[in-house]
Order: structure tokens, then C-alpha cells, then sequence
DNA sequence: CTGAAAGCGCTAACAT
DNA sequence: ATGTTAGCGCTTTCAG
């Protein structure tokens, strides 16, 4: 290992002039020519600073932990880390994994994170959740992503689930659909209360009614398939909006049986935006992207503006490197919504008015708007 | 932050003595009733030892580094990335995420890694693809997860991807086809060769001939649709093995168009185990399951043995906590490569002989058979 | 059985 | 403008 050290020697200079070179204080202190120096011969050396010997001093460690649990189980896992990951790259600072699955021993994790004199944690779960962050994390700084707590203490960001849900049908409503089917999920979701309180909105702020019988909760298998099929064979509705992708393939299945062209004969709208089920379906599925990049993302951004005492986003030292949308920003008191946009495809009939759909609009509206705790 | 100097001031010993007694080398050196005393203090004061000053004196960091591109672009990064992390964790180390996103400025990255002085790295894909190790790693202890390297200088894993092709089609065969499809991918992938080859060796065997008009190569969407349609209509196979999950999709939406059932008028089999087609199409979809969180496991385990001088897996120091495969031995020259094993579902038809299907016995043989790395 | 002391690589206040 | 020095928290000889 080359150390300033060695640097020193060959530059013919004490080790205290290098550290002052090496970290850009020499500034009116050195010798130019002495300092142009130092930096050839660091660089002949292949010298890398000791991130270890540099912390031990400072007693910042430049570093942030990712716990989840999960981080294997969902399509969407890696969104989030990649998020994370990015913000953290740019602002100087290396991520952690850990998992903490199923709440195991997460405690014996944390004590290693602990003796690492990590800066911060990012706790994220995979689908928008109730979680416990565990309490030996209370004193320390922590940001949660993608979830809720019931005690809400840290600062935290999720999916706007009743804006998808009110986007999605009223992007349905805008396509002309009239009578607008809910295929809702079976399991009472942080997602599906907000999603069909969304829906509920869009249909009556368009003056139509709400129809029990156009609503189902389904999981998947068979018995998704027939109750879905019996919904449309027994209400005949115009329009689909559902719970997520895979669920919206059944009405799919159900079009492919009864010889009907979806995007023409019935339009359908999904949520997660699933790579594997929205692009490969014929006709592509419109769907709704819940933005986890954007969400790992703004996790890293807040937590390292709580460490520095500063905001990144402000001062412009960060940029998302994956997408276009705007990061939420990191002042709001309270929980953070973040916004979802509609991914046109060709499963909705007729074109969305505008060449931004809907959703687009609402944007300015929702990013990072901040909710009642309540909510 | 609680060091040994308040430990020791409190105990009234030495620091040098509550150093022994924290590393458990006070074995018939220091006073029983002193160490338990010591051990009391330090669970009172809550004391964590300094991770970077004890890096800083023994120069290891007990960290690795995971690189890779594309963490957030396929449904499986999560598993890898699991699967490294938990052997990692068992085995007291630390894991860096490091997102390599299309080769960009990663120089930067492993400056910031060789800063840290991480004591090995895993260099992983999500699909299995030809990668070039960065040069600058050369001289560090690397291991390649998922990937093959022009250059083959660093040990890797890479799933049996014949041995993928091989068993799907004799499943197929065990369960009465006769005349198998194989739906193709459009791109040159390692995979593509792999498993079409497998599929040409498991006809031979059986006797069967093989006939190109059996085979397609396909995209996604609508042609992809079309071309598995024009073999089905033309060909009228009994079962169809496709490269992926997505693909055998297009099957399923045939045989809802022609009144078909899968798994009776049709067997298909898939690759991947995808839970989002897998486990909600009807019926559910036979499929090989590629073991991402073994490889990871595998990865960690490697990169460590070779940090450490020692086998992890021998030594019973590690065991993985997601799946019941045994992890293929670190000790084999040259690639090793992993079984993939054939998860049951229902879209076969007839039952497959015995309770564990062939698949299972093919594993003895296959794990961590290692080939010449010419193959 | 226990303590004193050196030093890992670096930073920063202080001295020259 | 450059060098000296103390010390971050810990480990590890070496004395006692």
C-alpha cells in the first residue's frame, strides 16, 4: 500500500505537506511547484488516501446502509437500490446492503453497522408497508422508503397510491370509458385502500356512478381468472382499471377467449409498469410506474442532507442519472408523496388528450407533496 | 462513541487489558471475575468496537464489493445480490453495492473501492453475458457471477445453461411429447446457444429428429405473437420448450385463441420461474428456475475463501438460508458451473416420473461441474 | 496476570 | 512556506 508516507519520501517533502496537497489546502501554502510534484509522484505511486485512517480522524465515515427485507423476493428491489446507490455515488458516499429478512437477526447486523460508524440508514421495503424500524435505530439517523410506520418518527417517502388510482381512471374517462371496472387486490393493502379511493374520486368528480358490482378483489390462479371473467361477462364494462399488471392480463385472457381487441373493444390500465407483462403483452399494457428509482433516490438524498446538515438537491450536487423526473424535494414536513406517472402503451382506446397524458398534469401538483401524518 | 479508553476507566484497568478480553484473548491471562467485570462495562456503556481503527491496524476490512451493471433492470438483480449478501453476513463481512451502469466512469468507483481498501470483489450480470473485467481489478482478488470473460482470468459461475436445455426438452419427452417446439430467443445470446444445444442432445437421445420448422427465434410483441402462432398453426407440435417465461406466454394466449387447455392439449415449458407469469397464469407455468441467489452465495463465498486462504464451505462456517441446493464446491479449476432445476407447475401434461423429476437427478452430476473453459 | 508503549495512515493545530 | 507533533481507537509486543 502506497501512504503519504512514501509520497513524502520521493517528493523529498514532509508528510504534512502532502496531506495539505493531497487535500487541496494548499492554496497559498505551497510552492505550486512543490505541490505539482507531489501530485506526479502520488500519481507515479498509484496512491490511493486510506478511507480507514482518513474516518478515524474525522469520525465520518462516508458511508450509508440500505437495510430491507426482501431485497431478493420482488421485480422491483433493484430500482430502489440503483436509486440509492446513484445519489450516494455522486455525493461521495458508499452504500451497505443489508437484509434484514424477515426481522432474523437484524440486531446483530445493526451492532456491525454500529462498530462501522455508519452515517445513516436507509430502511426501504420492497411494496409500500407498515414497518417497525427497529428501535436500536431510534437515536441514529434514519429515512424509510417505501413505507409507513405506525409511529412515524423518521422522515420517510411513498407511492401517492390515491393519485395512481385517480389517474388511472381518469385517464380511462378521458379515453371515453363510461363504465369503468375496479380489479382490486385481496389483501388490505396500504395500495388498495388509497388506489380505490382514487378511482372512487376520478368517477365522481366525472359525475358517474360508483357500481359495487364493477369492483372485485382477486389474487391470481384460477380463481382470479373466473371472477374476473364473471365481472366482465356480468357488467360488460367499457374500461379496466387494475390493481397491477399481472392482474390486468386476465382481462387480456378473457378478450383472447371472446375474440375481443383490447385497446379497441375494451381498455385496460395496469399499475407497476412490469417490464416482463407490459412489453411483451399484444397490445402493450398502459400502466402506471410507481417510481422506485425515484424513491431510493430521494432516500439517499435526505438522509445525506441530515448528515451534512445541508441539502444536495438545493445546492445542485446531484443529478438522477436514469430518469427525467423531478426529485421530490427534501424540505417537506411530514411524509413525502411521490408522483406516478401513466407509461402509454396501446391497451387504452383512443388517444390521451394532449400528448401528456393526464398524469403529466397532475405532476406539478403531487410531486412531494407532503400529507397529514393522519393520512 | 463509546471506545475502550471509557471501558477501561470505568473497569479500572488497562486499555491493553479490555483489549484482550473484547478479542477473547485473555484465556489464562486476565482475572476471570476482571473480564466478566469488563464485559458488564462495556454492555452497560453499550460499547461497539471501532471497525476502522481495527482496519486501520490489521490492514483487512473484512468488506467486499459487488459491481454491477444494470442492478435495476431485471426482475432477478435482487437474488444475486441476496444471496452474496447472505453468505457475506454469516461470514463477517460487509457488502458494497457498486452500480457499474454501462461501463460508465466505474475508474471512479474503484478508486473510491481501493480507498477503502475492500478486501475482494464480486463483478456480477444479471443475464448471463460475455463481460470485461475492469484491468484495474486485475491485480485484486475478483470473482465473475453470472458472466463469462473473454479473457477467462478470474474464477466464475454461470448457470448449466445445456444442462437448462437438455432437461426442459426430456421432461417434455418423459411426459409423451413427440413433437417439441422450441421458441428461440432473436439474440446471440450465451443462453440461446446453451439451451438450444440441450435441446438438440435431449431429441437425439431420445431418437427423435430434430426439425427446424420445430424452432423459432423470437422478440416480444406482436411478431413474436404471430411467429409462435404460424408454428403452432403449422406444425401442430404436442410441446413447446421456450427460452423464457415471456415467451411461453404467446403459447398460453394461442391455446386461449384455439380453445385449447394448456397442460393437456398442450405442454410448455418456460425459464426463469418468473412469479409474475409463473404463478398467476392458468394454468400455472412448469418452469426452470435459474438459482441467482446460489450463484450470489456462491460468489461471496469464493471471493472470501480467497481472501482468506480458507474454504468457508468446507469449514461449515456458512450456510445458505434461502434455498435447500447445496452451493457447488469453491475448489474446482476452471468455470463452475451450476444445475438449474425445474420448478413443477401444471402446464405439463401427465405427471413427471417419480416425485422429483428428472431435474433432480441430472443435479448430482451437474453441480459444480466444472468445463474446460473452452466449452 | 496486567500495564506501558509503539504504531497503523492520516489530519490539523502549532511551531519554525 | 514547510515541518513537528499529538492523537483518532485499536492491537500487540514487551516489561513488570
Amino acid at each position: 500500500m502506497v501512504t503519504m508516507k512514501d509520497i513524502a519520501a520521493k517528493a523529498c517533502v514532509s508528510i504534512s505537506t502532502v496531506s495539505l496537497v493531497i487535500n487541496h489546502h494548499d492554496k497559498g501554502r505551497v510552492k505550486p511547484e512543490i505541490a505539482a510534484n507531489i501530485w506526479k509522484v502520488a500519481d507515479e505511486l498509484g496512491y490511493h488516501p486510506n478511507a480507514m485512517a482518513r474516518s478515524l480522524r474525522s469520525g465520518r465515515t462516508h458511508t450509508i446502509a440500505f437495510i430491507s427485507d426482501q431485497v431478493a423476493t420482488t421485480p422491483y428491489a433493484g430500482e430502489i437500490i440503483h436509486g440509492a446507490q446513484d445519489a450516494a455515488r455522486q455525493l461521495g458516499y458508499m452504500m451497505f446492503i443489508i437484509d434484514a429478512d424477515g426481522e432474523r437477526n437484524i440486531d446483530r447486523d445493526i451492532d456491525r453497522m454500529l462498530s462501522w460508524g455508519v452515517d445513516g440508514y436507509i430502511y426501504a421495503k420492497f411494496a409500500n408497508r407498515y414497518v417497525s424500524v427497529p428501535p436500536m435505530l431510534d437515536d441514529l439517523q434514519v429515512v424509510v422508503v417505501n413505507a409507513e410506520e405506525h409511529t412515524a418518527i423518521h422522515p420517510r417517502i411513498e407511492p401517492d397510491e390515491v393519485g395512481i388510482g385517480y389517474d388511472a381512471t381518469k385517464r380511462l374517462i378521458d379515453a371515453g370509458c363510461r363504465r369503468i371496472a375496479y380489479i382490486g387486490c385481496d389483501e388490505p393493502a396500504i395500495a388498495q385502500f388509497g388506489r380505490l379511493k382514487g378511482y372512487r374520486q376520478a368517477l365522481e368528480e366525472a359525475g358517474l356512478p360508483f357500481d359495487e358490482r364493477l369492483t372485485s378483489r382477486v389474487s391470481y390462479g384460477r380463481p382470479a381468472l373466473e371472477a374476473v371473467c364473471a365481472l366482465l361477462d356480468g357488467m360488460h364494462p367499457d374500461g379496466v382499471f387494475a390493481f397491477n399488471d399481472a392482474r390486468a392480463v386476465y382481462v387480456y385472457d378473457y378478450a383472447f377467449q371472446h375474440g375481443l381487441t383490447i385497446g379497441k373493444d375494451l381498455s385496460v390500465i395496469g399499475v407497476d409498469n412490469h417490464e416482463v407483462i407490459c412489453d411483451t403483452t399484444v397490445p402493450p399494457l398502459t400502466s402506471v410506474e410507481l417510481p422506485h428509482y425515484e424513491m431510493g433516490f430521494w432516500g439517499a438524498c435526505k438522509i445525506i442532507s441530515l448528515i451534512e446538515g445541508r441539502d444536495p438537491i438545493k445546492d445542485k450536487r446531484v443529478t438522477p442519472s436514469y430518469t427525467a423526473a423531478p426529485t421530490p424535494p427534501l424540505d417537506s414536513d411530514g411524509p413525502t408523496l411521490i408522483h406516478c406517472s401513466i407509461i402509454e402503451k396501446e391497451s387504452i382506446a383512443g388517444k390521451p388528450r394532449g400528448q401528456r397524458n393526464t398524469g403529466a398534469v397532475q405532476t406539478s401538483e403531487t410531486i412531494g407533496r407532503s400529507v397529514p401524518t393522519a393520512a
